[in-house]
DNA sequence: TCCGTTAGGATTGTCGACAATTTACAGCGT
DNA sequence: ACGCTGTAAATTGTCGACAATCCTAACGGA
């Protein structure tokens, strides 16, 4: 009556165990919990200022995304991204941005092209003011907004793991950036051919963002080449993710597949 | 020495959170919990045998996965899949699957077309004896080994959560079974398509192929056309799979987008 | 008869303590 | 000096109990 009651959603809709899940996404996206580093539970409950219960069930949901490695009796890690992962995760979001990007050009277009083109107007000031850091987080909101924008929960859900390792890939190499303006002019490409409605040139132009990433972070790799650089076989559906599957990134894996053309079918 | 010690895997390398997990996964799966039921945390814990404290961890796990639901104060609840459900898993499949038939077609086709032909063997024996289950059982081991064979962690682990949805969508429409011999046909032609290497071929059977599972299973959609039935707009991505998003799948909800044709690109 | 109120029961959320296992280190023997 | 062994500390895994919250239903009043 007095208050034109808003969005109040009753004092914590959301449970202990999800805010603190977020909270800690979000330290090892922004790197305050680097790759490798244990969880002692003691600590961060005393931190958090809750009991070890409720920290233990939100460490259970990020072991389940992935991004928390688990070993009995010894504790949680936070994983480390080795050569393999980093093109792994860029197979998966292609795959994710690809069927977003789908949708989109059926759905809506002018409304979801001007929410993007807001998040490339964030990069290109990043890229006058020479901030890479700033640009990162642009860019990455320009992906997020994208998936966001085709409207499907599971693309969503899927895709918050994929960018939080993608932000932790860029961190750990440091921002090796070449060609600033040159990333501005391929988001703004694919906003440009979401609005004619031109399915093609957005899946291809798309496409060969993701190529351009590849060879930027895990240089002798392509998605259209090659097989996964990762020496393990056939994975068992059923464990993954389950019992802990170390990976020992130490160094060396190149595959042998020579990097081929950019992307296939040509744009419009 | 004595033992020619094969794989031991000392005792209990998974934790007691992961296997319960696992279990309460594959009793959503084949239906021994129900979409809507309420998990109590008392009766399970005394049906595994362990304290509230596993359990919960486990079941905190399933929520972050999209199986569970959580109400705080409430209870956790199976998730119920509503028609715009059946549509947004197959949005999500069609692109796992995608990405996972062109690492393979990249890669070492023979050994994988053999794999696969497995399965559909499975199949072909179920459809001759007449036994729904058993080929549903089949079919979904075919797509489970083929997103296996892409070497994929993350698209194995994404795939997960979307096969036991699947599952889900089949038992809760009781096998509408139309053109047994037909399904066993389209994943001959998918494998065969592998084994030739024919890249266009291979996606284009497999989005031919979900797209008959969504005309079947949620008719009035297309993975070519309209846009999701969900009447939610745009996603924030930090909130989703946290709050609890309730979905209320009260029937109608038709999109206006008339079915469009099979599949775009010709194949071979 | 209908509605608001209030007790009861049941379930979830949280916590502190105990048990089990691993790791590190000191001591001893060779 | 090197390696093995046994003990001790620290951390994780598990449990039972208490507190908070919600649902149900019985009760009383209009």
């Amino acid at each position: 009556m007095t208050v034109p009651l808003a969005d109040i959603e009753p004092v914590s809709r959301e449970s202990t165990a999800g805010i603190i899940a977020r909270q800690l996404r979000d330290a090892i996206m922004n790197g305050s919990l680097p790759p490798g580093t244990q969880l002692g539970e003691t600590e961060l409950a005393a931190q958090f200022q809750v009991s070890r219960g409720p920290l233990r069930e939100a460490m259970q949901r990020l072991v389940s995304e992935g991004l928390l490695r688990s070993e009995r009796h010894r504790g949680l890690f936070v994983i480390d991204l080795g050569p393999e992962d980093v093109f792994d995760i860029y197979i998966a979001r292609s795959a994710i941005e690809r069927a977003a990007a789908l949708r989109i050009v059926f759905g809506e277009r002018e409304s979801v092209a001007a929410v993007l083109a807001e998040s490339v107007r964030e990069m290109a000031t990043a890229a006058e003011q020479d901030d890479p850091t700033a640009l990162s987080e642009a860019d990455l909101r320009f992906h997020e907004a994208l998936i966001a924008a085709s409207g499907s929960k599971r693309l969503v859900r899927m895709a918050r793991t994929l960018l939080i390792e993608t932000r932790m890939c860029l961190s750990a190499l440091q921002n090796t950036y070449q060609g600033i303006e040159e990333r501005v002019t391929e988001h703004n490409q694919i906003i440009e051919a979401i609005r004619a409605g031109d399915e093609d040139a957005v899946l291809s132009l798309l496409e060969a963002h993701m190529e351009d990433a590849v060879q930027r972070l895990a240089p002798g790799n392509s998605l259209r080449s090659g097989q996964a650089p990762a020496p393990l076989g056939p994975v068992d559906v059923s464990t993954v993710d389950e019992r802990t599957l170390v990976v020992t990134s130490d160094g060396d894996h190149a595959a042998p597949g020579r990097a081929t053309a950019k992307s296939g079918r040509g744009a419009k």
